[in-house]
RNA sequence: GUGGAUGUAGCUCAGUUGGUUAGAGCGCCGGAUUGUGAUUCCGGAGGUCGCCGGUUCAAGCCCGGUCCUCCACCCCA
């Protein structure tokens, strides 16, 4: 025990508390998802390095971690390769990662799922609706609310371009935040009205650009946002172009006006904000999420073709997205299946259980604890509470016993510690008269009840 | 990947211009006529000062390296 044992940089072991908090936020998430017909999936936490690379883009491909075969250290590649005369040793060594590494750690749900949909799309019916949480890996640079191991949430619907998916995504955003209790923002945006934007301006070409920029608009401010452009190459008149974006005020039912006049020139925006009209018809009333359309949304995903989702959070200080997702028209083209529209959603559960925690919206009791405990006065009387044990248990009470004959402080500290709200004291005394002392560790009262009330009595 | 900050007991942190046996609060363990936790009182244990090397008679403090955590940028959940 030279060294004090640790664990990777950026991952993190769960206390039994945080997994209980963890485990309720999955399992509203799981619950919610099963109600709209969304169906569970796994994938490996590995997949053959070809799937991943090329996916998430040059930054991306580098964030892959990626597993070492047997017998091909990264040394020996890299002596392989000097010796073989390659002289750059930058370059030698991603060369020589890529030689050593056949396999990889996912680095999202999404793309897995595409494998898997190409993989097996004569046994799928479609429109084919999964969820997945699952944990996913990045070599990242970690920093607080980033870690290198973390959970995805997805649900995705693939194989209909039907905007009522859409519709029904926000109404689960809606349903999962009403259970957790937690009020939110979930903006939306369509992509196409995006492009609409680039083309009016004048360089359709930049759409990418010009989006990434006005993706940073609430963070960075819009002098900073035309400043990036221009370094970009967008042109001052584009950029004069793209103006009125940052006039726009008020919500949906007036900004759609507005909207439709500047961008009248560009039928894909003007298709892009029909679509937006029909999300905001249908999804009708929420109960506790405010639906915002958000100009400026981007997520800077280039596969997003269609809406753009991002759930922020309305209480608390958590300042990014606690939820992203959208409209993707070719996901599977990659695996060579074409014509596949989808749409997904995607919670951010470490963020989640950051905001919960920091709002205290947790709920006290969250269920695994035991609920009461048996004080243990020695071999006889502990024989007798085994007994009991087993009705309370099968009434469907999370009981246990103490198994230690040992002094009372220890034993209640003990049901202290682990938020137990009952004790059950017989001892010498209550065994003789067949009854049982129950403490309330809550308000510290205590009374005496016969046996066959001790179910009754904890279940008040 | 670039730039910056931090690292002292289980936790949160003190530690004066380098100078004897490194401190506090909380927590932990034990005790206050042995059938009662969370409150009170008393006592105790616990640190090769992140790790490696250097300067010095002397390093928690200065210098170099390294790892971790954090912050900004990049990117993202």
């Amino acid at each position: 025990m030279a060294n004090k044992p640790s664990i990777p940089k950026g991952t993190r072991d769960f206390s039994p508390t945080e997994m209980l908090r963890r485990k309720y936020i999955f399992s509203t998430i799981e619950r919610v998802f099963q109600k709209y017909g969304f169906l569970p999936l796994e994938t490996p936490a590995m997949e053959n390095l070809e799937t991943l690379t090329g996916k998430y883009g040059e930054e991306g491909d580098r964030l892959i971690f990626r597993i070492q075969e047997r017998g091909r250290t990264f040394e020996s590649g890299v002596a392989k390769a000097v010796a073989a005369g390659e002289g750059d040793p930058k370059r030698t060594s991603d060369q020589v990662r890529q030689q050593t590494a056949s396999e990889g750690l996912r680095y999202d749900l999404t793309v897995p799922f595409a494998r898997y949909v190409v993989q097996n799309q004569n046994e799928i019916t479609f429109p084919f609706k999964r969820y997945q949480i699952q944990p996913v890996w990045r070599a990242d640079k970690p920093q607080k609310g980033r870690y290198r191991e973390f959970y995805q949430c997805d649900a995705d619907v693939i194989g209909s371009t039907s905007l009522i998916s859409e519709v029904e995504l926000v109404q689960l955003f809606d349903d999962v935040f009403t259970a957790l209790g937690l009020h939110v923002v979930v903006k939306i945006n369509d992509r196409k009205v995006l492009s609409g934007i680039a083309e009016v301006s004048g360089q359709p070409e930049k759409v990418v650009d010009i989006v990434t920029a006005i993706d940073k608009l609430d963070k960075i401010g819009r002098e900073k946002v035309e400043e990036e452009m221009r370094t970009k190459g967008v042109s001052d008149e584009a950029i004069k172009g793209i103006a009125p974006l940052f006039e726009l005020k008020g919500t949906w039912s007036e900004q759609r006006p507005q909207l439709e006049k500047w961008l009248s020139a560009s039928p894909t925006a003007l298709h892009g904000l029909k679509d937006l009209a029909f999300t905001f018809d249908a999804v009708g009333p929420m109960k506790s999420a405010i639906l915002e359309f958000d100009p400026t949304l981007a997520r800077g995903l280039d596969y997003y073709t269609g809406a753009i989702f991002e759930v922020k959070a309305a209480e608390g200080t958590m300042p990014g997205s606690i939820c992203g997702g959208g409209r993707y028209d070719d996901l599977t083209g990659i695996f060579g299946l074409k014509n596949m529209s989808g749409v997904g959603i995607s919670f951010g559960a470490d963020r989640i259980y950051d905001v919960l925690l920091e709002t205290n919206k947790f709920p006290a009791e969250l269920g695994g604890s035991t609920k009461l405990l048996f004080a243990n006065f020695g071999a006889a009387e502990a024989m007798h509470c085994l007994k009991l044990l087993r009705q309370v248990r099968e009434a469907g009470i999370a009981a246990e016993l103490y198994p230690d004959h040992v002094k009372m402080a220890k034993q209640f500290k003990y049901a202290d510690d682990k938020g137990i709200a009952y004790v059950a004291i017989i001892g010498e005394n209550e065994l003789k008269q067949g009854i049982v002392t129950v403490k309330d560790m809550k308000t510290g009262e205590q009374k005496a009840v016969k046996q066959e009330e001790l179910i009754a009595t904890i279940q008040a």
